[in-house]
DNA sequence: AGCAAGATACCAACCAGTTGGTATGCATTC
DNA sequence: GAATGCATACCAACTGGTTGGTATCTTGCT
């Protein structure tokens, strides 16, 4: 008789559970998107057991909108502390942050892929508590360059413009570059809309390169 | 002894079945995504049973390719036979279809958003097949604008812009617009991507309102 | 002791895909 | 032009595995 040696499977630290699901769905639903990654899929990568999950989220919805909210404050507070937000000039902070926006998008294709953008082009007819969680997620990014755009159109405004309108463009090319990205299977995109949405500001607030 | 009359299911007729089922395909998945749509639903939806699906496409992601190239064409054959390609002037074409872009956005809005986009966003690490088929479909999108931006450059150059490079903004806007619509449950964004592409190449080519 | 955190075991429904078969049409032969 | 032969189109029933979710028990902290 083999004494079954009861190897104690390495044990997720008490209390990091749900971060870890989280986490985990982070990474698997930009691989795979939100609906083909299941709840047995999010388990294992967290290495955490069903009841577990169950435990923390009453539902998969449940967790998706934790997911959005969780990348929503995680990306806030990223462009928050980031230095670009303390230039004197505000045009300058908006150029800034497109700089970072591109440098961004040297990391690998799903390391720069919006858990937001993927998961509500699924699930905004089929689940509004995740479409309202997208909202907030997309609304938080205007955020990172809504005040620069509205100092910078108070000192120099233009006749039709909005500093709202113009903070939504920065979510139209980041999205729309994403998905240019990922059916071309190539950054390039990506990196050119943010050089045409430059290139645009330059010519809106008459500063040249 | 009631006689059960044998009430013939309405069936669908011979050779429609492969049609019925890239009409049903394509409905279900701009309403729930590739992923969350089953076979099930796709052979309900048609009309047709599961054997009739798995004799016209080897695989549900056989189908998904299926889906996206009928989608290509049939975009194609839309936007090549109208009238916006008649105009004299290669800029007036390229603003007439804008202002098509625009009129299609009055749909309810399942209506316009775009196959391959929504499923490229899921599959393009999962499935090569339909990745290469959502690259031929975006691609092929360019094709709507490329002769029109060529001809204008060539009559108004624009130092740093190329034909190719202007007509991957338009896809940029398309998918960044139906993303933003999506998630704010409201049309209105996707609109003004075009209004600001619009005003961008109204900028760059000297051409005010 | 009490309570949140987590594990185990389980379930009914559903999943993509397969089976073995039938109905239909079309081309060839006589 | 009828009979033959065969491919295509389609169907109902089924399979093994997976799904999201639940019920119940154990662990460890305060």
């Amino acid at each position: 008789m083999t004494t079954t040696t009861r190897v104690p499977p390495v044990r997720v630290p008490r209390g990091e559970a749900r971060a870890r699901l989280i986490e985990a769905a982070r990474s698997l639903v930009r691989h795979k998107g939100f609906a083909a990654t299941s709840v047995d899929d999010l388990c294992a990568a967290a290495g955490v057991t069903k009841g577990a999950f169950f435990h923390h989220f009453p539902s998969k919805d449940a967790l998706g909108v934790a997911l959005i909210d969780d990348w929503t404050t995680m990306t806030g507070a990223m462009f928050a502390s980031h230095p670009y937000n303390f230039k004197d000039d505000p045009l300058d902070r908006v150029f800034a942050y497109i700089d970072l926006r591109r440098e961004l998008l040297g990391q690998p294709l799903p390391e720069f892929s919006c858990v937001a953008g993927t998961t509500v082009q699924e699930a905004y007819e089929t689940s509004p508590p995740i479409r309202a969680a997208a909202e907030r997620s997309i609304r938080s990014g205007f955020a990172h360059v809504l005040p620069h755009l509205e100092q910078a159109l108070a000192a120099h405004p233009v006749p039709g413009v909005t500093a709202e309108g113009l903070a939504q463009q920065f979510q139209v090319a980041t999205q729309g570059g994403i998905i240019l990205a990922k059916a071309l299977d190539d950054p390039a995109p990506a990196r050119a809309a943010f050089d045409h949405l430059e290139r645009y500001l330059r010519l809106l607030f008459g500063r040249p390169a």
